[in-house]
RNA sequence: GCUGGUGUGGCUCAAUGGCAGAGCAGCUGAUUUGUAAUCAGCAGGUUGAUGGUUCGACUCCGUUCACCAGCUCCA
């Protein structure tokens, strides 16, 4: 028969997958893990036939690790099977970095038990044994399940179908299980299990608290060790740390949780990309507002706060008292700055109406969800909304994402970012506001301004804005978790539960749409993300001092600060260290700091009349004149890169 | 909010039921230095808070607050 193997035709007596690939790539069948049939990854172990189409998958490929990481949790399932007799399996999937697997246990597991599990794993591996799968009938996997509870609610959900449930046994160990896997479990040569937590059943907060395991596998051990370096380089960048150490943030027990102090570097740093946001909005067309950063529980009634949001905001005063008076700290700038738009009639020629705001607001989270300054109660986002007419969205939701991306491309973070097209959950309406109708025709028009615009997004259900769909720019921390950095949403429904209305041409009164969006998101987050991004080493425009002065001895210091009040005059934020310390010191410290440019004075520099500067990184630029040190670090400032 | 972990000086850590200690940072004095740590001295603590067990608690137990990871949430 002809098959094709990885795009090259060739002949073949029949038979798996593995055997067309040793038989025509050796090498190649070594390292493969599974197979692409037809578009859907398949194991090595499928049949061709004449005519199939079939490409190889290796740890490389995206489908390899997948299937190599779920067969790597059922390898850990088994050797918690063995340990842990009567533990109830839940699910084990593959995941973006890795595999977990979560179990019902009596207790949680300590780090003692991942030791012994890991041994565990480890004879499992040696003993070489097959993944066997299987086909039966719905009937006879609850037979076989009859001890497995969550089992069981995965057969019935899936016995409604009407197919065969496919098993897959090694060993002592059998699993209800989709699959693909690897043919046997020799391959999985490096793991770890990283960490255990808690998790929910089906991730219901209202349900069974299981224990989690999470694990990483590599088909070799140098993979692994580079692996787990590489996670631990990224750990010490967290801004968590470096933030406090390098005084940018701190936090304080008796000021409460997820409201951190920005210290005089973390608030100046805030300061310069505030002030570059606001002028660039002013550059745009922006008209800026400063609105109260509370109000009475009235409005948020209008807003649909008070019904969807009221968990989420500080109240003050008893909110089920309707007779006195009762405010609430506000959790969204949006019916603050309608008020704006409402403080007169308004005619089609105002729209668009693009209003700014650097905006405080307060969100009263669950106390386990508070990080460092991603995460916290009180914050200050780079808050706008667009006013404006139906034919005018396109127009508008383009220059938000444009403006979005200058702001992220400025800042270095641009290409850590992805994009998210955030939709409703049709089946949850009580958490939405508006019909149907009214959200299909926001999501499709954001789908087609999204396809238009070729922004390569994915799609989040049940990730929406109760009042509609959003374009969410997702970035990820040095754990990996990801946030939303920008939102650009486009609402509908607001304008006229606000009796927002603007006379059209035509003499009409209508309704205008809204779009809601940041430019760079919130503050507090952003410098988070900078600060994990450059490892505390932020651009030389962000940083609050940019050059610091080095003098040799006290008889330097008329000269060195002489030039702090050059490089000052010429716009660089300079200083000058005084102490009476080693030179080799100061610029030991200097560079702790992350400051990036060092001038040190001695003799030769006052006779000269030159400089010598130094990056923080150690290049040494030589000597040059005050005027050519100051041309070099404007550049690097005003390229803002 | 849930599960687990952690709280000792500004920071990093020691003391495992028996006198709270070290290094760095800080302050004072000396040193005036040529490219990643100059010397000496001083000061700094109700061991997150609180209740209990004990002759005695940093240590054991309860409660609470904060920090960390994960889950859930991020409207």
């Amino acid at each position: 028969m002809k098959i094709k193997l990885d795009g090259q035709e060739a002949r073949f007596d029949g038979g798996s997958v593995f055997e067309a690939a040793l038989a025509l790539s050796p090498e190649k069948a070594k390292q493969a893990l599974a197979c692409v049939i037809d578009g859907k990854v398949c194991e090595m172990t499928a049949t061709v036939s004449d005519g199939t189409d079939v490409t190889l998958v290796t740890f490389e490929d995206p489908e390899g690790k997948k299937v190599f990481w779920h067969t790597a949790s059922h390898v850990l399932a088994q050797a918690v099977c063995h340990l842990f007799p009567g533990v109830k399996f839940a699910i084990g999937p593959a995941t973006a970095s890795g595999f977990y697997y979560d179990f019902d246990v009596e207790r949680p597991f300590t780090a003692e038990d991942l030791e012994n599990i890991e041994k565990e794993m480890k004879k499992i591996v040696k003993s070489r044994l097959r993944m066997e799968r299987r086909m039966v009938s719905p009937d006879e996997a609850r037979d076989i399940m009859k001890d497995q509870p969550y089992k069981l609610e995965l057969i019935d959900e899936h016995a409604g179908k009407g197919e065969d449930i496919s098993l897959y046994t090694q060993g002592d160990f059998t699993d209800l299980c989709a699959g693909p896997h690897l043919f046997d479990v020799s391959k999985i040569k490096a793991f770890k299990l990283l960490s255990s937590t808690a998790a929910y059943w089906r991730g219901d907060s209202s349900k069974q608290t299981l224990q989690r395991i999470y694990g990483i596998a590599f088909p070799s051990k140098e993979q692994l060790d580079e692996y787990l370096t590489k996670l631990e380089e990224a750990r010490k960048r967290d801004h968590n740390k470096i933030g406090r150490e390098l005084e940018y943030f701190t936090t304080v027990d008796v000021i409460g949780q997820g409201l951190p102090i920005l210290l005089p570097k973390g608030a100046r740093t805030i300061q310069y990309l505030q002030r570059f946001v606001e002028d660039e909005e002013e550059k745009r067309g922006y008209q800026l507002t400063k609105t109260p950063l509370m109000a009475k529980r009235e409005l948020y009634k209008i807003s649909g706060h008070w019904d969807h949001y009221l968990d989420g905001m500080f109240v003050m005063g008893d909110p089920d008292d309707e007779e006195k008076e009762c405010f609430a700290l506000r959790p969204m700038t949006c019916p603050f700055q309608y008020q704006v738009f409402l403080n007169r009639m308004r005619s089609y020629r105002d729209l668009p109406m693009r209003l700014g705001e650097t905006s405080t607001l307060f969100r009263n989270e669950d106390s386990g969800e508070m990080h460092g300054l991603i995460r916290v109660r009180q914050f200050t986002i780079s808050e706008g909304h667009l006013i404006l007419m139906p034919e005018q969205l396109e127009e508008e939701f383009k220059g938000c994402l444009e403006l979005a991306r200058f702001m992220l491309k400025t800042v270095g973070l641009e290409e850590d970012c992805t994009y998210r097209f955030s939709q409703w959950d049709p089946n949850r309406t009580d958490k939405y506001e508006g019909t149907s109708e009214q959200w299909d025709e926001a999501q499709g028009l954001m789908k087609q301004i999204l396809d238009k615009l070729e922004v390569p997004y994915t799609v989040g259900i049940d990730e929406a804005a109760f009042y509609g769909p959003k374009l969410d720019i997702q970035i990820k921390n040095v754990y990996g978790k990801e946030d939303t950095l920008i939102t650009i949403q486009i609402d509908m429904l607001l304008s006229k539960k606000f009796g927002m209305e603007y006379v059209d041409r035509d003499g009409q009164k209508k309704n205008p749409y809204i779009i809601h969006r940041t430019s760079l998101g919130c503050y507090e987050r952003t410098l988070a993300l900078l600060l994990e991004k450059y490892a505390g080493a932020l651009p030389v425009w962000l940083c609050t001092t940019q050059a610091i002065v080095l003098p040799i001895s006290e008889r330097h210091l008329d000269r060195a600060s002489e030039l702090k009040d050059k490089l000052r005059a010429a716009g660089v934020r300079a200083e000058v260290d005084t102490r009476g310390e080693k030179i080799g010191y100061k610029i030991r410290e200097a560079t702790m700091q992350k400051i990036p440019y060092m001038l040190v004075i001695g003799d030769k520099e006052v006779e000269n009349g030159t400089i010598a500067p130094r990056r923080r990184t150690g290049d040494d630029l030589g000597e040059m004149s005050v005027e050519d040190f100051i041309g070099i670090i404007r550049k690097d400032i005003d390229e803002k890169k």
